[in-house]
DNA sequence: CATCCGACATGCT
DNA sequence: AGCATGTCGGATG
C-alpha cells in the first residue's frame, strides 16, 4: 500500500460511526496488515494488550478506546503499560469516537485530532504501515520534539481561531506563542521555582481549557509588573516572577484555547525546555508560523560551523590574539574585557537570530576566561564577578514577525544559559529576573531601514561587526517588492544593478554602513557574486577607493542538518576599511594570507575583467546557438522523431540534428524541426506539425516576456534566435564539469542546429579549436566566466572575446591548425567514446592527453618561448596581456 | 536582439 | 538517495 491508499482507508474509516471494538481491525487493514495477522489478532492469539478492550498490535499499535472525553487519560494509560513497553508499538492510539489522542512512543511527537479527521492526519500513522513518516532533522532531538509540538500547537490555536491566522493578528499570535516558550524554558530550568506557571495554568483554566485565556492574560500581565503592584490582578497571580525585560512589554492577549489546542499546550509543558540550543532551535521553530515552510524545516538557517566562518575572521580570532598576548598581565586582560563589553554585533538579515546567539555565547566564553585568569592573577575575591556584555549589545533586523520574536527570546535563553555556565564556574550568577535589557531586533525589511538608526555607529572606542547571512535570489527569481527593494538601494549610487543578485543589496548597505567607522562586515553569499559578469559590475561599488576585502571563504557546499539542502555553493565575503593587518584567505579546507584579494576572491591585484562584444585580439566571432523557447514541441528525441517518421514520411526534409552541451559532451542524440520561410507553407500542410506549431503558439502565448508573447507569436515554426552555419560549426559547451582538465570543444557538419547550450564559431578556421582546447584557455574561463555553481559556464563576451592571444604569424596558425586536427583524430581513434569519457580526469587515455600536451607546449611557447610552469603563471601572463590591451584601447577610446 | 544566470533541476549510479 | 553535471527560458541591457 502507498501513502494515498492509506489516506483512503483512514478517510473511510473516519467517514462511518466509531465502534471501539471493530476500529482496531479496520486500523490494521488501513495500516497494511496482512489478513491472517488481523484474524490472528481478532482471535485474540497475538492480541498482547492489557488494556480493557485494548489490542496491542506487535511492533506497530497499541489501542485502546477511551470513555467520553477522556482519550487523553486513556493515552496515559496506554504510555504507562507494561506491554507497549515490551512490544515497541509504533503508534499509541486512544479515542472516545469524538476525539483522538495518539502518540509515537519512540520520540514523543503526540496528536490530537477529532475522529473524522482522522484521514487527514495519515502521515502521523504511517509509522503503524511499517513507513517512516519524514527523514526526521539531525538537530537536537530535543529541538526537533519542540518544534513539532509548537507547530501543532499554532495549528490547533489558528484553526480554532481563525482571526489569530490573519496578518492583523500575526504579531501578538508570535508574540504568544515566545511568551509560552519563555515559561516553559524558565520553569524547566529552575527560573521560575515550582513549575509555577504551567502548575497555576493548569490550576486555573479548567479541565478543557475554558479558561485558559483568561489565565494566560492574567498570568502574563503580572509577569510584567512588580509584585507589589499587582492589585488589580486576580490573587493567584501573586506568586508569578517579575519578568520584565520587554518580553511581556506591549499588548498582551491571547486566543481561546478549544479542547484540542490546550492539549497541545499540555504536552507542550510536559516537554523538558532545557535542552535546547537556542541557536539551532530558533531557526527550525521559524517554521512554525509559516505552514509553507515546513517541507523545508530550516533549509536556511546557518549551522554552526558556517556561523564561525564568519564571526571567527571578523573579531574572533582577533580577540582570541589579543587575550593570549595579555594572558599573564592583569591590566592588559582587564582591557580586553573594556573593549569586549564595548563591542557590538549586528545582523541585518537575522532570522531567528543565530549570528547573534552564536556571537552573544562566544563572547561570554571569552569572558569567563579572562575572569577566571584575573582571579588567578589577582587572588581569589578580588573581582567584581559580574558579566559586562549585556544582549542589548546585539543588533538585528528581520522581516518576519515570528522570527524576530524568536530572536529576542533566543538571546534570552542565550543569556541564561551564558549565566548558568558562569555559575558553575564562579558559583556565583547574576540575578535572572527581572530581565534586564533586550536585544535590539527590528522587525522590518532591512533593505528599507536605516542601519545606523537601527544600531547607531560606533562611537570613539565602540566596535561594531556586522554578519549575517541575508537571502540570495538571482535576477529571474525576485519578486516585484524585491526588485523594487534593489532599487531603493541602488537606484541613486548605481546605473545598472537590476541583474544583481538579492544578496549584493546588504553588502552595498554594509559598505556604506562601515565607511569610515571602526566596523566591519561579513557576510555569507552565493558565490555567484564572485564570479563572471558580477564581479566587475558590482566589486567596484562595494569597495569604492577605501574598503577591502579582508577575509574571504571561497566556494564551499551550503549544508546544514535540515534534511533537504538548498542546492547552492557560497562564499563568506569581510569587508573592511583599508588596513595593514593580513588578509585571509580560505579555500578548499586550506588558509593562505593574501596580499590582496580581488572580486574572484583570489590572491591577486584588483582586476575585473569585463565582458565585451566585441574581440579584443581580433579572434574571429563567436556566436549563440539556437534557443528554442518552444516548450519541447520542436525538439525530439532519436525516439520521438522515428516515431513520427514511420507516421509520417513527408516530415523527413524537416528534421535536423540539435546538439546542445549535452549532446556535445555525452554523445546523445536529438533532433529538431527547422523550418524556413519558404518550407513554411509545405510544413503546414503536414498536420502533425501544423499541430506542433499551433502548440508553440499557445506556450509563446503564456510567457511572462512580452516580446515571446507578442513579436514571437507568428513566427512558432521556429526558434526563438536562429543561426545556421555555411560549411562547419565549432561548437563550445555553456554549462560542464568543471572536473575535465581541457574544455570540451566539437567540429561539427553544416546540417547541425546548435542550441543555445553551445557557444558557437561558425564557419571559423580550425586553429581556434587549438586555443579553446588549451590549458590556458581553460584556466582563463574558469577565472573570468560565471559558473555554474562551481561548474565551468562558456561566455562569449566575458571568455572568448576577452582571451589574450599573441600575434599570430600564418605558419604559426598552420601549426595550430594541424595540432587541433591531432587532438580531434585522436578522439576519433577512440569511438564511440564520448567526450565525458575521454576527459574523465580518471580514465583520460594517454595517448590523448599526449596531443594535448603537445598542443599545450605549442601554444604556450608562442606566448612566452617555452611552456609554462603552472596554471598560476598561465593566469598571471593571460591578466598581464589583458591589463596592456585595455590599456591601449582606453588610449584609442581617449584619442578617438 | 543577445546574453547571464539559477538558496536550481534532474538524471545517473 | 546522494552525487554529478548540464536544461530551459525569464529578465535585462
Amino acid at each position: 500500500m502507498n501513502p494515498t491508499e492509506i489516506y483512503d482507508a483512514l478517510a473511510e474509516i473516519a467517514a462511518k460511526p466509531f465502534d471501539p471494538n471493530e476500529f482496531p481491525f479496520a486500523f490494521a487493514e488501513a495500516t497494511d496488515a496482512a489478513k491472517a495477522a488481523i484474524s490472528k489478532l481478532r482471535n485474540g492469539s497475538t492480541n498482547k494488550s492489557d488494556l480493557p478492550g485494548g489490542v496491542l498490535f506487535n511492533k506497530k499499535f497499541h489501542y485502546a478506546p477511551a470513555l467520553k472525553g477522556l482519550t487523553d487519560v486513556t493515552l496515559d494509560q496506554l504510555r504507562a503499560s507494561k506491554k507497549t513497553k515490551a512490544s515497541k508499538p509504533a503508534i499509541l492510539i486512544a479515542s472516545d469516537g469524538e476525539t483522538i489522542a495518539a502518540e509515537h512512543p519512540a520520540s514523543g511527537d503526540t496528536l490530537h485530532c477529532t475522529f473524522s479527521e482522522l484521514g487527514d492526519h495519515f502521515g502521523f500513522f504511517l509509522p503503524a504501515a511499517g513507513k517512516e513518516r519524514y527523514r526526521a532533522v539531525e538537530e537536537n532531538p530535543v529541538d526537533v520534539k519542540a518544534t513539532g509540538k509548537l507547530a501543532r500547537l499554532y495549528d490547533a490555536l489558528t484553526k480554532a481561531n481563525p482571526d489569530w491566522g490573519s496578518d492583523e493578528r500575526r504579531h501578538e499570535m508570535n508574540q504568544l506563542m515566545m511568551r509560552l516558550i519563555f515559561c516553559m524554558f524558565a520553569e524547566d530550568v529552575g527560573i521560575f521555582p515550582d513549575n509555577q506557571f504551567s502548575r497555576l495554568l493548569f490550576t486555573h483554566a479548567g479541565d478543557k481549557g475554558e479558561e485558559a485565556r483568561e489565565t494566560i492574560i492574567a498570568a502574563f500581565n503580572a509577569m510584567n509588573l512588580p509584585k507589589d503592584k499587582r492589585g488589580s490582578l486576580p490573587a493567584w497571580t501573586a506568586e508569578l516572577e517579575y519578568v520584565n525585560g520587554g518580553l511581556f512589554a506591549g499588548t498582551i492577549d491571547a486566543p481561546r484555547f478549544d479542547t484540542i489546542s490546550f492539549r497541545y499546550l499540555r504536552d507542550a509543558c510536559d516537554l523538558d525546555w532545557r535542552e535546547i540550543n537556542p541557536d539551532i532551535f530558533g531557526s527550525m521553530i521559524q517554521s512554525v508560523a509559516d505552514p509553507k515552510q515546513r517541507s523545508e524545516l530550516g533549509m536556511h538557517y546557518t549551522s554552526v560551523p558556517n556561523i564561525m566562518k564568519v564571526i571567527g575572521p571578523l573579531f574572533l580570532d582577533d580577540l582570541d590574539a589579543e587575550i593570549h598576548k595579555a594572558w599573564d598581565r592583569a591590566k592588559a586582560l582587564q582591557q580586553v574585557l573594556d573593549r569586549m563589553s564595548r563591542i557590538r554585533v549586528f545582523d541585518p538579515a537575522c532570522g531567528s537570530g543565530n549570528f547573534l546567539v552564536v556571537s552573544y555565547r562566544e563572547l561570554r566564553a571569552r569572558e569567563t576566561r579572562i575572569l577566571q585568569r584575573l582571579e588567578e592573577l589577582n587572588g581569589p575575591g578580588s573581582m567584581q564577578m559580574f558579566s559586562a556584555i549585556p544582549i542589548s549589545n546585539f543588533y538585528g533586523i528581520e522581516i518576519a514577525d515570528f522570527a524576530a520574536e524568536t530572536a529576542k527570546l533566543a538571546l534570552f535563553i542565550a543569556e541564561y544559559q551564558a549565566n548558568a555556565s558562569f555559575a558553575e564556574v564562579f558559583g556565583r550568577r547574576p540575578a535572572a529576573l527581572p530581565l534586564k535589557d533586550a536585544a535590539h531586533i527590528r522587525t522590518g525589511n532591512s533593505l528599507r531601514e536605516n542601519w545606523d538608526e537601527v544600531c547607531p555607529p560606533p562611537a570613539e572606542g565602540e566596535e561594531v561587526f556586522i554578519a549575517g547571512n541575508p537571502p540570495f535570489l538571482g535576477s529571474t527569481y525576485q519578486s516585484k517588492e524585491q526588485k523594487a527593494d534593489l532599487a531603493f538601494v541602488f537606484a541613486e549610487h548605481i546605473k545598472s544593478f537590476a541583474a544583481f543578485d538579492f544578496v549584493a543589496a546588504w553588502f552595498f548597505k554594509a559598505s556604506r554602513y562601515i565607511r569610515g567607522y571602526s566596523a566591519r562586515a561579513a557576510l555569507v553569499s552565493t558565490n555567484s557574486i564572485c564570479q563572471g559578469y558580477s564581479v566587475a559590475a558590482l566589486w567596484p561599488h562595494v569597495l569604492g577607493s577605501n574598503l577591502e576585502i579582508g577575509f574571504a571563504h571561497k566556494d564551499f557546499k551550503w549544508r546544514n542538518n535540515a534534511s533537504a539542502n538548498a542546492a547552492v555553493i557560497c562564499s563568506i565575503i569581510g569587508i573592511r576599511n583599508q588596513s595593514k593587518e593580513p588578509k585571509r584567505l580560505f579555500a578548499d579546507n586550506l588558509e593562505s594570507s593574501a596580499d590582496n584579494i580581488n572580486g574572484y576572491l583570489v590572491n591577486a591585484p584588483t582586476v575585473a575583467v569585463e565582458g565585451t562584444r566585441n574581440g579584443l585580439f581580433g579572434l574571429p566571432s563567436m556566436e549563440y546557438g539556437n534557443k528554442p523557447v518552444e516548450g519541447g514541441y520542436l525538439l525530439f528525441t532519436a525516439e520521438e522523431k522515428d516515431a513520427l517518421l514511420e507516421q509520417e514520411p513527408r516530415t523527413r526534409d524537416f528534421f535536423r540534428p540539435f546538439m546542445g552541451s549535452k549532446e556535445v559532451v555525452n554523445g546523445y542524440r536529438r533532433y529538431c524541426l527547422w523550418i524556413t520561410p519558404q518550407t513554411l507553407d509545405e510544413a503546414k500542410s503536414i498536420p502533425a506539425i501544423a499541430s506542433r506549431i499551433e502548440r508553440v503558439a499557445e506556450f509563446r502565448a503564456g510567457s511572462t516576456d512580452a516580446y515571446v508573447r507578442e513579436k514571437l507569436l507568428p513566427l512558432s515554426y521556429r526558434f526563438k534566435q536562429v543561426f545556421e552555419a555555411k560549411s562547419h560549426s565549432i561548437l563550445v559547451p555553456s554549462v560542464t564539469s568543471e572536473r575535465r582538465p581541457y574544455l570540451p570543444v566539437e567540429r561539427v557538419g553544416a546540417d547541425v542546429i546548435a542550441s543555445n547550450l553551445n557557444q558557437v564559431l561558425y564557419d571559423a578556421p580550425e586553429w581556434c579549436i587549438a586555443l579553446i582546447a588549451s590549458r590556458l584557455h581553460l584556466v582563463w574561463i574558469a577565472t573570468v566566466c560565471g559558473k555554474l555553481k562551481s561548474d565551468f559556464r562558456y561566455s562569449n563576451t566575458l571568455g572568448w572575446n576577452t582571451f589574450p592571444v599573441p600575434k599570430f604569424s600564418e605558419d604559426q596558425l598552420a601549426e595550430l591548425s594541424a595540432s587541433a586536427r591531432r587532438i580531434l583524430k585522436c578522439r576519433y581513434s577512440h569511438f564511440p567514446k564520448t567526450i565525458a569519457e575521454l576527459y574523465d580526469p580518471d580514465k583520460m587515455p594517454d595517448d590523448l592527453r599526449a596531443v594535448h600536451r603537445e598542443n599545450d607546449d605549442l601554444l604556450e611557447t608562442m606566448y612566452i618561448g617555452r611552456p609554462f610552469r603552472n596554471d598560476t603563471e598561465r593566469l598571471e601572463k593571460l591578466f598581464k596581456l589583458y591589463a596592456a590591451k585595455v590599456k591601449s584601447q582606453d588610449k584609442k577610446g581617449a584619442r578617438a
